[in-house]
Order: C-alpha cells, then sequence, then structure tokens
RNA sequence: GGCAGGGUGGCUCAGUGGCUACGGCGGAGGACUGCAAAUCCUUUAUUCGCGAGUUCGAUUCUCGCCCCUGCCUCCA
C-alpha cells in the first residue's frame, strides 16, 4: 500500500513519489504574526502535524518547513496602533503561536524561518526575475512580477490571466504593465521599516518570501507544498511563477491544500470578523477537543465550527479516554505499536482520511473494553491502540487526570467517596445515593468500577 | 460571469458500480449494578438533493436542474 495524496494541481489523488527516496522536502505556509491565531490557523497547524506524524511513521525523513512572515502591511499598521516596534510585535505573536502549536499538540517543524532572516534570498530571486526580463521597475519604484511573461500562470488555481481581467475585481493600477502584475520589492515610505535593495530602499512582497523561504531550505524543486485552500490564488499561484522563472526548478510536486473553518457555513476569516481565536476555544475547551474536532472531517473538506460541535468531539474523545482509563487501571501495559491495523493505515495512506483512520480507532476500541469486560488479554489491542492514538496526537493526556479537570477539591471528594462506600457496606443506600447526588450537583460522577470507584468532572 | 468543492439517518462525518452504506453524538430496549455511571449487546436511512441517461445493476459514472459554500482583493 503506498501513500496516495490529492495534488491540487493536477486535481486528483495521485501516488506520492518522493525526488529523494526515504527523503521528504515539505514546505507549508504559516501565519502572518500581527495578531493571535484563530481556528483557522489551528486546522493548517493540526493537519499538517497529523501528515507530519504520518510521513515520518511511514518511514520518511521530513524537513518540514513552516514560515513566519514578519513583515507586512499589516503587522507596520498593528504596530503603530499598539504604540510598540514592530519586532516587539512579531516576537510576541510568535510566541503566542508557539504556545498555541504546543498546546494543541503539534509537533514543531523542522525549521521555521522568518522572512526578515531571509532578506538576501530574495533580494537575490527578485535580482534573477529581473534579469531575465519577468520582473520589471514600476513607475512607483516598486519591482513587479510581470504575469504575461510566465506561460503557465493560473496553472495552479485553473485560472486564466485574460478570464481573471475580466472578473474586474482586480485593482486598476496604471504603474502596472498588467493588472495581475504583483509586487516583489515595495518602497519603503517614510518611517516604515526597510532595508537596502538594488531598487532602494524597501521590504519584500508577501509572495516572494515563501519562493526564497522554501527553495532556500528544500531546494528549487521540493516534495509537498502546503496551506490553507485560501492561499491558492494567488498566493501558491505567484510563488510557483516567481520561484520556477528565477531558478528554473519545478518548485513543489504536490500541492496540499485544507479546507476552511466555517460559522454558520460561511468561511471564519478575519475581514469578516466572524473568528474564534484558538486560546478563546481553548479557554472552555481541552485544546485535545479542538484537535479531535479537526480530525473528525477530512482535512479538504470544510468544517463547520460551533459549540454544539466541539461538544461532540469532546464526547466522542471522553470515550476513548474511558478506554485509555480503563487500560490504565487495568495495569495493560500501554506501549507503542508500529504495526497499526490495516484499516487505520490504509485510510491514512489514502490521502490522510483520518474519519476513516478514527473510525477504525474506535472499533479497537469497542474490542477493547469488550476484551476488558471478559477478563481476555487485551495487550495486543491496547498496543494498537496507543499506537493510533499516538500518530493522531490524541488521548496523550493521562486518562484520569483527563475526567478530573476543573476547580475540585480532590480530597473532600475522596472523603465523600469513602463516606459512601461505608453507607453501601451497611447497605444504607438511602445514604449513599444522597452523597451521590450531593456530589453530582457539584458536577462530580461517580463510577463504581472492578477497581473501587472513581470519579469524574463533567 | 469564470473556476473549484459540496448536498448521505435527528445531528455530525466517511465511503463504494452490486454481498448487511464506516465511525462518532443523540434516542430506544436489554445485560451488568442495590440503584446509577461507565462498558457491552440489540436497535435507530427499502436509502444516499431532484430528473433523465449509460449499465444486467448507480448513492457511487454522464447530462440537465435546484440549493449551499469557497476562490477570482488581504486571508490558513
Amino acid at each position: 500500500m503506498s501513500l496516495m495524496l490529492y495534488n491540487t494541481i493536477r486535481r486528483e489523488k495521485e501516488a506520492f513519489v518522493p525526488i529523494r527516496p526515504g527523503h521528504i522536502g515539505m514546505y507549508v505556509c504559516g501565519v502572518t504574526v500581527y495578531d493571535y491565531c484563530h481556528v483557522g490557523h489551528a486546522r493548517v497547524m493540526v493537519m499538517f502535524d497529523v501528515i507530519y506524524r504520518w510521513l515520518m511513521h511511514s518511514g520518511f525523513d521530513v524537513d518540514y518547513v513552516r514560515n513566519f512572515t514578519d513583515v507586512d502591511d499589516k503587522i507596520i499598521k498593528r504596530a503603530l496602533e499598539r504604540g510598540i516596534a514592530i519586532d516587539v510585535l512579531t516576537n510576541e505573536m510568535i510566541a503566542a503561536f508557539h504556545a498555541d502549536a504546543d498546546a494543541l499538540g503539534c509537533l514543531r517543524p523542522s525549521h521555521e524561518p522568518r522572512a526578515t532572516e531571509h532578506m538576501d534570498a530574495m533580494i537575490n530571486m527578485i535580482q534573477a526575475l529581473v534579469e531575465k526580463g519577468k520582473a520589471y521597475v514600476s513607475d512607483s519604484g516598486d519591482v513587479l512580477y510581470a504575469v504575461r511573461e510566465f506561460a503557465e500562470y493560473g496553472k495552479l488555481s485553473g485560472k486564466k490571466i485574460d478570464e481573471l481581467e475580466s472578473g474586474s475585481r482586480v485593482d486598476v493600477d496604471g504603474s502596472k504593465r498588467d493588472p495581475l502584475d504583483f509586487v516583489l520589492w515595495k518602497m519603503a515610505k517614510a518611517g516604515e521599516p526597510a532595508w537596502a535593495s538594488p531598487w532602494g530602499e524597501g521590504r519584500p512582497g508577501w509572495h516572494i518570501e515563501c519562493s526564497a523561504m522554501s527553495c532556500g531550505h528544500l531546494g528549487d524543486t521540493f516534495d509537498i507544498h502546503g496551506g490553507g485552500m485560501d492561499l491558492k490564488f494567488p498566493h501558491h499561484e505567484n510563488e510557483i511563477a516567481q520561484a520556477r522563472a528565477a531558478n528554473g526548478g519545478g518548485f513543489a510536486r504536490y500541492w496540499l491544500h485544507n479546507g476552511f473553518v466555517n460559522i454558520n457555513a460561511e468561511k471564519m476569516s478575519k475581514s469578516l470578523g466572524n473568528f474564534f481565536t484558538i486560546r478563546e476555544v481553548t479557554e472552555r475547551y481541552h485544546p485535545e477537543v479542538l484537535r479531535m474536532f479537526m480530525l473528525a472531517t477530512h482535512y479538504r473538506s470544510p468544517l463547520d465550527f460551533s459549540d454544539a460541535a466541539l461538544d461532540e468531539s469532546k464526547a466522542a474523545l471522553d470515550r476513548l479516554y474511558e478506554t485509555a482509563k480503563r487500560c490504565q487501571e487495568t495495569g495493560v501495559p500501554a506501549q507503542q505499536s508500529e504495526q497499526l491495523p490495516v484499516r487505520f493505515t490504509a485510510a491514512m495512506d489514502d490521502d490522510f482520511n483520518t474519519p476513516v483512520a478514527l473510525a477504525e480507532l474506535f472499533d479497537t476500541s469497542r474490542m477493547l473494553n469488550k476484551g476488558l469486560n471478559e477478563g481476555a488479554d487485551v495487550s495486543a489491542l491496547a498496543t494498537q491502540f496507543a499506537g493510533m492514538v499516538a500518530l493522531l496526537g490524541i488521548v496523550q493526556q493521562d486518562a484520569s487526570v483527563w475526567f478530573q479537570q476543573g476547580d475540585v477539591d480532590e480530597a473532600a471528594i475522596e472523603a465523600q467517596i469513602e463516606a459512601r462506600l461505608q453507607a453501601r457496606k451497611a447497605r444504607d443506600f438511602a445514604r449513599a445515593d444522597a452523597i451521590r447526588n450531593e456530589l453530582s450537583a457539584q458536577g462530580i460522577v461517580l463510577e463504581d468500577g472492578a477497581a473501587g470507584t472513581t470519579w469524574k468532572k463533567i
């Protein structure tokens, strides 16, 4: 069974063949660091984290690069509004990004380049484009990319230059040879951050960053490039145009794009203002619930965000934790296995079909519970369970702690449980039930198991 | 208008040219329990937006229609 990927540029699933056997270079577009990340960003983090884990599990040595855009108009504007230096803002947001990604259980990429640290690479790339006649200096002094000079422009997004223009949503700018031409180097206005370049003091355009950083880390031709669906056009289209025209390489071979997170069937986005930051959500739900929520839908499908959906994810995750808790209580060894169920592996190999992978996980969970009920040897199942769960990055918390989150007085609860136990021994069930009801009113649910009574907070 | 992706049980989400349409949530019944909770078992879509076509056979392929969303400007 080999890995099949849906390649946006070909619009179909195809077998993945790495450029170098055993090795994968993967670049994922990160974020512009001017504000906290929202749930849409979380989806990219989580899905590519799962992809990263799966590729490594499949035996590849993965070079995973995810950038930070730390020069940009929005950053300049935000820093000005807050009256702080740009690097103070970007450092703060990068730290916040890491905190969010860590909370979501995402592994750090191999490299996390920042645009400001790759000025030379960008300037060199722009220089090459100018020399090859693919870019020009406009009347305003900005360096622009001439889309007409790149024959394949529009291939990724399936757009044609002429049709785009007739759509007339493109800015009319007299200094552009073609309305679709985009900025490679933007001249700085007074007070704006600037870097020296052959064309004067200025800063790079957004698209050139990713072309320069991806090629810089992974080479002119690399395996996988990913990001949100909204980056397909124009961002990724422009990246392709720049990189291929500049260095003659093939650039990315496989393009992976994840679907949006919607609210009320509408895209969550900054511009619509209908977004929730990751930290807002994780104040109310454990980050793993958010991760579970992402995994329950295929990465290319839209994902409708709501508290009801999160509640469902919580319930589903609880079910898994219930199994983990029982294994823990029973003392079943929980080492992870490299040998995963066939269906799970096949699902992940089939364009990272996490919903099917989860279905297999739930089936294993059920078999495990059943085996536990019957006192059978469940070590093999427990091992597979642990292996699957580790690859998905869920059920990574201590199972008993998972059910005991929140403000609780553990000692008081334990005392109540002991009191109830005595009452039950004396067959004073009225007293026992009264204690249980009392705890229940505080959101504490008791479970009388073979290994004694345990409690959980709901 | 161009392009892309969708419409599957009460909700959510997979999937396939044909045996019993995957899971999860919720509901119902049962086992277990003093009673619960958890778990397990059974059950919950004559049916996969609508119409036509191809086919021995379509939810799955083709065409048309209806509806939804996204991209076409910054956006994960």
